[in-house]
DNA sequence: GCATGTGACATTTTT
DNA sequence: TGTCACATGC
């Protein structure tokens, strides 16, 4: 699996990160605590591990065991009796990560891990103990956590209550708004004035204050409130933060690079040590709407956004932060020394959630906000080959906002990045798919090969091109578990029983399956509520015993009330898996499911099964309902072979042995989006995303570029991304396309199309290739004026000879066979198919259809809704 | 109240 | 191009 030149190194230090030791390390340490689990880690490792005095940032590398070091650290403090395991509070982004930390816990420490109770994400740790202290945030401990979605449906009633127009004023811009603020840890009433006026006319901060008031009513809280509350009652009572100072002799943080401004605050709090007396310090001192000061990589937006911030808002707490942070002399020293133990780790070189308030800037102040630290970098890689690691670093040196690191491996070269450039999109599919197939003869797992692209649309050319090959694939990403109508419909059941007052679940749910009760009588009720200042539920029962409603709707409505009615009675009696079962079927919601003849129907169903079977895992339906929205994960169903298919986003964290990287264009990657709207800082942090998808790539890293790409719909002609001229020549190799060749063959196009190819290869990284690029980046992104360099004169010109490159009229020209799917019909067409023409057939994606044409194991399928496709026949079954 | 048509719109997404 | 949300018509 991975190849080092030091073989006795090579188990120790590599196998945790992928595979439990056979009774290794685990078995060792469980034997005697002792220094053992210290042997296999570097001397830079080591460091990390037992400096457990003081601030420690941790800067580790992609790929230099980062979580291995956080783990043998928690080990390190246990063992060493410095804290108890309730005392360490370690801190993840994403369950995953948290469950990771976990599981190698539990195989360092055997059963020790039970007693960490404050291993989790910030969300699951700062919700638990916002439950601990509801009551001062005006909330029950039995408050409901909001999803994005309630969240806009409510916020679509407030616009509405004060006839905004939502069309203009979109619902979700002032979700991303509020969220944005509270990402920065503002309250309403910290909010700047000035941008609390973007939204509908000056009106955005007054709708954040009346969505709060909204939130306590309905005793729900969103994700943002789980931290942003914490911090509030830290400020407010500074017995209850002392609380947990003194409860907290350790703090680890994982991927530190990528905490907002909240979890900064957060974790500021938090981690000074308590003071003996209550501080006067603690509310005008600690923390800061890190945000809202300058950054120092942008000076034109930060600058502006500072003198705003501080004419805006004089909040004692932002005023007396932002000289904090301006001038370490004021007062931050004095707090410092009571800094305690805080360990973050974490990589600036792969933070890529800038765009949703993640502040680099946390991760490259560290030792300025926490004076003192020590910083301690890991660089030896273990993951990558030589030439990999010498693209991906030669890629982020062209980033200047950052610490700076220089990853190594005792690795040898491996094979070199490869770039290849394609025609168009299509091809640019046509040729992984056959380079994935021959990777595959060589014996390679799928599971060990992944395709990463920058935008989600990209993949689904894959997707078509694997369904045609009979490739398995998954893709990873997309919406999760809960996030999944089914199951928040199946929730909203379950929450309007346990919290007759969840309006946004009953509203939900009324109708859903079909009952008659549409928008007026919802409006009705609503109407109803306001006036007499009840919950929906409430007002439903009042409504059906008048004449108000129309004998339908009364009737099916009194039918709600009194299921609802009869399922609360149910609860006190009944098992909680029991009771959902019982409300999923006797409301009629599993039923709507099976009628469906959609093809995602069966899995849904599917869903709504997991989901009941997941419950066991709780105590009772309280228990359940706090946590369902915060730990619930997808299912990652890794079991079966398959190539992975993901935006470079969700890869963050995974490696494979084989990695491609379709779609390195302008405008694509980097998006132009990203360009247009955060700047440099925009361009770097696109720049880091190019680093974490080569750097997931253990032996070879494949780089594509296509010169046509359909996006919404129309071709358009593309120039390669300027990240290709940031590549190092000596470590990377221009390959022709395979799927090119596979046209191959005489006459116009394709020998036309070969010539390009090469032309590609040698033209991209000339001197006039870079002009182009530079007037691009000036000129900002204009039509086809002079001045451009050959390359895309060149480009433009195939594009005018062929306006529409479909795959029709390509194929049309074809010559001789084509042996992609050739092969594909040769490989396995033994066995005739064992389905007929006309048949009924179901396909996991494309739904129901009927057979049209028969080729080998090849169906031609009209599918109902996805019009004709070509299948393999294993894909599909009898209907 | 529901099915069908029409227009706007299109990144990345831990919790 | 394809999806989704809304509006219109039955």
């Amino acid at each position: 699996m991975i190849r080092m030149t030091e073989p006795s190194k090579i188990t120790s230090q590599s196998v945790p990160d992928h595979q439990p030791a056979a009774g290794g390390i685990a078995a060792r340490a469980r034997a005697s605590v002792g220094p053992q689990y210290l042997s296999g880690l570097n001397p830079e490792q080591r460091e990390a591990v037992e400096t457990l005095d003081g601030p420690v940032l941790v800067l580790a590398g992609a790929g230099t065991g980062k979580t291995r070091v956080l783990t043998t650290r928690i080990a390190h403090i246990l063992s060493q009796g410095r804290a108890r395991p309730s005392e360490i509070l370690s801190v993840t982004f994403t369950n995953k990560a948290a469950r990771e930390m976990k599981h190698r816990l539990g195989q360092m420490l055997g059963h020790a891990v039970e007693g960490m109770p404050w291993l989790g994400t910030f969300h699951s740790i700062g919700g638990r103990i916002l439950r601990t202290h509801a009551e001062l945030a005006q909330l029950k401990s039995n408050f409901t956590v909001l999803d994005v979605d309630d969240q806009v449906r409510l916020l679509k009633q407030l616009l509405q209550a004060d006839n905004i127009d939502d069309k203009r004023w979109p619902a979700r811009m002032l979700a991303g708004l509020i969220d944005g603020w509270k990402n920065r840890g503002l309250t309403p009433s910290q909010v700047p004035s000035g941008e609390a006026a973007v939204f509908a006319n000056g009106k955005g901060g007054k709708l954040y204050a009346s969505y709060q008031e909204r939130l306590k009513i309905l005793n729900a809280a969103d994700f943002g409130d789980l931290l942003l509350e914490d911090i509030r009652i830290f400020r407010e009572h500074p017995d209850i933060l002392r609380q947990y100072q003194q409860r907290f002799k350790f703090i680890l943080v994982d991927e530190y690079q990528d905490t907002n401004v909240a979890q900064y605050l957060w974790l500021r709090l938090l981690s000074q040590a308590p003071t003996s007396f209550a501080s006067p310090r603690v509310r005008g001192e600690v923390g800061s709407p890190g945000s809202a000061i300058a950054r120092p990589s942008d000076p034109g937006e930060g600058d502006s956004q500072q003198a705003e911030l501080v004419e805006a808002a004089p909040h004692p707490d932002l005023l007396s932060v932002s000289e904090a942070r301006r001038d370490p002399a004021s007062g931050e020293k004095e707090q410092t020394r009571h800094v305690k133990n805080i360990c973050c780790v974490g990589d600036d070189d792969q933070s890529i959630y800038g765009w949703r308030g993640a502040e680099v800037d946390n991760i490259l102040r560290f030792d300025h906000d926490f004076p003192g630290a020590k910083v301690i970098r890991l660089e030896r890689n273990y993951r990558s080959t030589g030439h990999i690691l010498a693209a991906a670093s030669h890629l982020i040196a062209h980033n200047e906002g950052r610490l700076g690191k220089t990853l190594r491996t005792e690795d040898q070269d491996g094979e070199k990045v490869t770039v290849t450039g394609s025609w168009d999109s299509e091809e640019e599919a046509r040729g992984i798919g056959e380079e994935i197939e021959q990777i595959q003869r060589q014996g390679d797992k799928l599971n060990e090969i992944a395709i990463l692209v920058r935008a989600s649309y990209q993949m689904r050319e894959f997707e078509d091109r694997f369904v045609t090959l009979g490739l398995p694939y998954r893709v990873i990403g997309g919406p999760r578990f809960y996030e999944r109508a089914e199951i928040r419909d199946a929730l909203a059941y379950l929450r309007v029983i346990n919290s007759p007052a969840d309006d946004l679940a009953f509203e939900r749910i009324v109708n859903t399956p079909k009952r008659g009760l549409g928008d007026a009588t919802v409006q009705m009720l609503h109407d109803h509520a306001r006036k007499r200042r009840i919950p929906l539920f409430e007002a439903a029962r009042a409504v059906v015993e008048t004449d108000e409603l129309k004998p339908k709707a009364r009737g099916s409505l009194r039918d709600v009330v009194a299921q609802f009615d009869r399922w609360r009675a149910q609860r006190e009696v009944t098992s909680h898996t029991e009771l959902a079962e019982i409300v999923l079927d006797e409301s009629g919601y599993t039923e709507m499911w099976q009628k469906d003849r959609s093809a995602d129907a069966a899995g849904r169903l599917e869903n709504l099964k997991e989901l009941v079977r997941s419950m066991e895992e709780f105590e009772n339906l309280q228990g359940f309902l706090e946590h369902i929205s915060l730990v619930m994960d997808r299912d990652s169903g890794a079991d079966e072979d398959a190539v992975s298919l993901m935006t470079l986003h969700s890869a963050k964290g995974l490696e494979f042995d084989n990695v491609f990287l379709p779609g390195w264009e302008e405008g694509l990657f980097p998006s132009q989006r990203t360009l247009d709207e955060q700047g440099r800082a925009g361009l770097e942090e696109e720049r880091r995303l190019g680093h974490v998808g080569l750097t997931r790539a253990r032996r070879r890293a494949k780089i594509y570029f296509a010169t046509n790409r359909r996006i919404h719909g129309t071709w358009s002609t593309t120039i390669p991304s300027r990240f290709l001229d940031e590549l190092p020549a000596a470590n990377v190799e221009i390959t022709e396309s395979k799927g090119g060749s596979a046209w191959g063959g005489t006459g116009g196009y394709g020998a036309s199309r070969f010539d390009d190819m090469e032309a590609f290869g040698s033209t991209y990284s000339t001197p006039g290739w870079q002009r182009a690029q530079a007037n691009r980046n000036r000129g900002g992104g204009g039509g086809g004026n002079g001045g451009r360099g050959s390359f895309e004169e060149q480009a433009s010109s195939f594009s005018s000879q062929s306006s529409s490159p479909d795959f029709g009229s390509f194929s049309s020209r074809r010559r001789g066979p084509l042996t992609i799917e050739g092969e594909l019909v040769a490989k396995s067409t033994g066995t005739t198919s064992e389905f007929s023409l006309s048949d009924r057939v179901f396909h996991q994606k494309f739904g129901y259809g009927r057979v049209t044409k028969i080729d080998g194991n090849k169906l031609t399928i009209a599918f109902d809704k996805a019009g004709e496709k070509k299948v393999v026949d294993s894909f599909v079954q009898r209907a």
